[in-house]
RNA sequence: UGUCCCAUGGUGUAAUGGUAACACUCCGGUUUUUGGUACCGUCAUUCAAGGUUCGAAUCCUUGUGGGACAACCA
């Protein structure tokens, strides 16, 4: 019966995989997954997808999950990076069982490399990368050998020492496989697993000044840390024949031998997901960090207003295949619509202040009004709005001559103050130009909104939003939109990404006037600016200078009309 | 002139040889003191051709289309 009441839910592919190694005999206690960010760049919706895979399946079936730094290229990796990624992952929420480093498996990788040359499955090559890429041949001309191909295991020990020492500059030799230049694989012919680099590792300082390759790491610390499955993305398939190799090398019967298994990137439309162009787009200043709130980042994210919880529903949502992914952002922004609804409480902001009298309003006269935080939670509570004669309502909301259909304020056409009471234009007060510059209105004093009176129920065509123009506070809102203009900014190669910015990315509003209740709000705080969308407090606003950001805007069914 | 992977509405994901479904988008409607939310509804799907089978989105073959592979990157 209890069964019964389970959510069914499909399984993944990953998760049918790890259900059919189980069922042949697996025994699930010995499930462990891992992460393992290269640290050469900030965390993004793409990696999302990896992490959340790796860390739910750790949830899913209460095995531990690693967090690895693949750090083993120091000219391209920083600390900065590794502290920005634990930063996001914590962020999100999730927990690893160690904290992992490629470059803690360096001794251990050196030792192996011995073995294999003294196995001859690794030699010394001493020419030049492009000697080496003709050597190479293409996907469909094999290789052929190199001449140092069969230099004795002496001669290979010792140059490998030397090369060790740092006797060599970078470029004069590497170690390579000996496995078979001829193979369809590419990456079967003789791939290189060492290369003398002289920089300086943000862990290991100068301890090496030789630093292994990707092929030869990965795999064989997925076997140290004793990981069951190895997940990555697509364009690694190819390697899976490499990674078994290197591990029949040094693989023990005894312990677990790493599976890895590839699952398609998540693409997001009218964006880029690659670390290279991501970081062009900081570096030439396009947008103003990694944490740009119109970066696919988390950490951009996150300050667009994202919230964890949104980003592990629209992960969730996207589903994990083999198939080329490239998902609408239009399901992203539903997810955090649908987050931000039920828990964001609601306020009034204007964001183009139009001042508006309200003639028979008594002068200096305040009243205090009431005012329901969120509809979509009865505990969320209310709070006080102070009502006066003199508001400011969205200057989009009042047109001069404004036919009934259209929910604003016109003149001779009345609409309800949200929380207030229901008001008729009486005339717009324009400027030399013919701007509408103020507007004058009368009030129906019986028409309060809560005071249950007939006038307060009438139906009226359209609720504004409002803040009394002696109290608010002044803010800074900037309004965000996609970074790109076309769904594929990438899609061309001949066509350079950036060509596609979308001018409108960015408006800054400075002359937003918000209600009172938000002078405590601190940087992440998220609210729900009634009628307009969904806006969170900028890591850079202060007291003195409110900024908000805005994260999406409420879905407007009349806009595209 | 190769090897490998993939192919289900516009997008993404299910259906594990037995009624092709769910979410997002789009469009329409009901409710509404947010043109929000909620609710209801419409449109729309198995790349093609053969084969196996009582029965194929699913298995096989061929074709077509898309993607990956020639960094001392990961």
């Amino acid at each position: 019966m209890e069964n019964l009441r389970e959510e069914k839910r499909p399984l993944n592919f990953i998760e049918q995989i790890i259900e059919d190694d189980i069922n042949d005999g697996f025994s699930s206690d010995k499930l462990k997954f891992r992460f393992p960010p290269e640290p050469n760049g900030y965390l993004h919706i793409g990696h999302a997808k990896a992490f959340c895979l790796n860390f739910g399946l750790g949830a899913k079936y209460n095995a531990p999950v690693n967090l690895r730094f693949d750090d083993t290229n120091p000219s391209k990796e920083e600390q900065e990076y590794v502290d920005a990624i634990k930063y996001d992952l914590s962020w999100m929420g999730l927990k690893w069982a160690e904290e992992c480093y490629s470059s803690d498996y360096f001794q251990q990788l050196y030792d192996w490399a011995i073995l294999m040359i003294k196995n001859g499955r690794a030699y010394v090559d001493s020419q030049s990368s492009e000697a080496m890429a003709t050597q190479k041949g293409t996907p469909t001309v094999p290789g052929t050998d190199s001449p140092y191909r069969n230099r004795t295991v002496e001669e290979n020990l010792d140059l490998f020492n030397r090369m060790k020492q740092g006797e060599f500059k970078e470029g004069e030799h590497i170690l390579r496989a000996k496995i078979d230049m001829k193979h369809t694989n590419m990456l079967m012919r003789d791939p290189i697993m060492y290369r003398v680099m002289h920089k300086s590792h943000h862990r290991t300082g100068n301890d090496w000044c030789i630093y292994p390759m990707y092929d030869w790491t990965h795999g064989e610390s997925d076997y140290i840390e004793q990981i069951s499955h190895s997940l990555c993305s697509l364009e690694f398939k190819a390697h899976r024949e490499l990674y078994d190799w290197f591990l029949d090398q040094v693989c023990d019967a005894s312990k677990i031998r790493p599976k890895q298994r590839e699952f398609s990137r998540l693409n997001l439309n009218y964006t880029v997901m690659s670390k290279r162009k991501l970081m062009q787009l900081v570096e030439d200043k396009i947008v103003s960090g990694w944490d740009d709130p119109r970066m696919p980042t988390i950490s951009g994210l996150r300050r667009r207003g994202y919230t964890p919880a949104a980003i592990h529903k629209f992960i969730d949502v996207a589903g994990v295949s083999k198939r080329n992914q490239m998902i609408d952002v239009a399901l992203l922004e539903s997810c955090i619509r649908a987050d931000l609804n039920k828990t964001t409480n609601r306020i009034m902001a204007v964001l183009n202040p139009l001042k508006l009298v309200i003639t028979n309003y008594p002068e200096g006269k305040t009243e205090v009004v009431m005012a329901e935080n969120n509809p979509e939670d009865e505990n969320a509570g209310h709070r006080e709005m102070i009502f006066s004669r003199e508001i400011y309502i969205e200057k989009d909301d009042f047109l001069e001559e404004c036919p009934n259909k259209i929910f604003k304020l016109g003149i001779g056409k009345e609409v309800r103050l949200k929380h207030g009471y229901i008001i008729n234009g009486v005339e717009a007060i324009k400027d030399a130009d013919g701007n509408v510059i103020e507007v004058l209105c009368t009030y129906d004093e019986k028409s309060k909104s809560g005071s249950g009176t007939e006038e307060s129920k009438r139906k009226v065509k359209g609720t504004l939003h409002w803040v009394s123009a002696s109290h608010n506070i002044k803010a800074q809102v900037n309004e965000y939109d996609r970074l790109f203009s076309v769904e594929a900014p990438d899609g061309e190669k001949e066509i350079d990404f950036k060509s596609h910015i979308n001018p409108n990315s960015l408006s800054i509003l400075n002359d937003c006037a918000i209600e009172l209740a938000l002078k405590d709000a601190k940087p992440q705080d998220r609210y729900q600016f009634q009628r307009i969308g969904y806006f969170c407090v900028d890591d850079d606003s202060t007291a003195e200078h409110l900024i908000f950001n805005r994260t999406a805007t409420l879905k407007d069914g009349w806009s595209k009309k």
